[in-house]
DNA sequence: CTCCCGATAT
DNA sequence: ATATCAGGAG
């Protein structure tokens, strides 16, 4: 497990490596930024945008998206995957805004996380990106980076990786961080593939050593 | 825990 | 061919 000291050498490290990183959803308010990251789950960033680039032209409301029949929202949505549920849950969510918030994203997490599809990263994304409250939202890229650096435990869960987090970085630093992470797993400390021999981080990095052991025999 | 699911990279 | 992608619901 890494100390505080060697965490917060992560966080610098990863600042400089990607300075600018920020959200990459496309999104003109709050309302298109909630459909955006629950079109997300299980998909790139960069597919989310090219449906939605049709999407939010054709559906500019809740009313509008409840003005047709689910599967034309579903063939709207079909190469994102996952699409029948998120249909589902758009159309659902959208009825929840017009009968309980005045057509409006609320803007609190408990609020958030009770709409259809919305779940506790989807919250923590909007809360943090549309409504500027500190957050961090553990996704996939989040979870793995924060493993493998061992700055949390192999068998934590989100949300305890979300608490040691937010334990471990300071509270002005939770939505940078949480951005940083994000570009730092996607093009750095990829899946698949990550960049150890390139990386800042190696040493003090137990699965990166590991992985460059494996190389070396 | 399983299921949902198409697009893309490897 | 298969792992992976800004997860969430049942």
């Amino acid at each position: 497990m890494l100390n505080n000291t060697q965490i917060r050498e992560c966080l610098d490290a990863m600042a400089e490596m990607f300075p600018d990183a920020e959200g990459e959803l496309v999104h003109s308010n709050p309302f298109e930024l909630v459909i955006a990251v629950l079109l997300s789950a299980q998909c790139t960033d960069k597919l989310v945008n090219k449906v939605t680039a049709d999407l939010f032209q054709k559906y500019k409301t809740p009313e509008d998206y409840l003005a047709v029949p689910l599967e034309e929202v579903e063939n709207d949505i079909r190469s994102i995957g996952l699409y029948r549920s998120k249909a589902k849950n758009i159309q659902k969510l959208c009825r929840t805004l017009i009968d309980n918030y005045n057509g409006e994203v609320p803007k609190t997490k408990d609020e958030l996380v009770k709409l259809a599809g919305v779940g506790r990263k989807t919250a923590n994304v909007v809360a943090s990106v549309a409504f500027n409250e500190p957050s961090i939202a553990v996704d996939t890229h989040v979870e793995r980076v924060s493993k493998r650096l061992g700055i949390c435990r192999w068998k934590d869960s989100v949300v305890e990786v979300e608490n040691t987090l937010m334990r471990k970085v300071p509270r002005d630093e939770w939505s940078v961080t949480h951005h940083r992470m994000i570009f730092f797993g996607r093009y750095h400390c990829k899946a698949r593939n990550p960049n150890c021999p390139e990386c800042p981080l190696l040493y003090l990095c137990r699965e990166g050593k590991k992985r460059m052991k494996k190389i070396e025999v």
